[in-house]
DNA sequence: TGTTTATGGTTTATATATGAAACAAAGGAG
DNA sequence: CTCCTTTGTTTCATATATAAACCATAAACA
């Protein structure tokens, strides 16, 4: 077998470590999601204000992937309202070209995470669930 | 080597397949991503608004996961406003704990998809952006 | 109209997010 | 105080999202 790769002794070992690992692990199961009406619609929404807002400015989908730091192929993905992008990069395109998360400068978006903060400092550290069952048999 | 696994063949056939596809071929960059301060607390304050929710309906993260078809370890990454889970998870979560997106409720939310699609309709389908040199020698 | 460029699809190989399990610690309920 | 459950971590193997490279088409502008 002929490696021509430009890291082939790194590939070779990752594919025996690889190898070693595994044999005595069991295989997970494939995961199939299901999303609510709700949760496809907003992400469609968010994605077609971005594309919106990215046109509004004259900017190429080229140019803004560039600034995101990301795939031409991705951004497009999100404009589509593709629910497999990651969260983090979503909402960084959305900052680059103008849509508002939450509809709130920043300032107004630090208060209101202290006011969650803040919330949840007064709420139960832990969710108990099951009563215990009264033994009351005398 | 000795190989315990339950599909041990397949592991195998898989490792070589991945050897041979990968003989010639370049090894992609690693990426590192950069968040804007904007971006990363919107996506903590919507983890804690998350977990506000939860906590106010009386719900178990395990009880949250369940529902949304997560592991429980996702939901407490998510509660903890990580960038790099999908969108579509997130958004899922949300919802099922009633953290409304864009402060609408379903319908208005269909309205404004309404709306950004006529938006896009009379906005140009592509952006140009170099204007061409004028040879204007003559 | 012709030409150039943006967009929208592919495909492929990695990087990495996720599920699962195990563990410790802590916080409520009794 | 004493359980028992929830929570918060960690580790690891796979499933899958992403980058990169294509090609085809469409659309803007001279």
């Amino acid at each position: 077998m002929e490696i021509r790769n430009s890291r082939p002794l790194d590939s070779l070992y990752t594919t025996f470590d690889y190898i070693a690992r595994n044999k005595d692990k069991a295989m997970p199961k494939s995961i199939t999601r299901t999303y609510s009406r709700y949760t496809r619609e907003a992400c469609s929404l968010l994605g077609g204000l971005i594309r919106a807002a990215r046109k509004e400015h004259k900017l190429t989908v080229q140019e803004v992937a560039d600034r995101a730091g990301v795939s031409r192929g991705l951004l497009q993905r999100i404009e589509k309202g593709d629910l497999k992008c990651e969260i983090g990069v979503v909402f960084e395109v959305a900052t680059i070209v103008g849509v508002q998360l939450f509809d709130t400068d920043e300032s107004t978006l630090r208060k209101h995470i202290r006011q969650t903060e803040d919330k949840l400092a007064l709420l139960p550290k832990s969710v108990r669930k099951k009563t215990r069952v009264v033994h009351d048999e005398f």
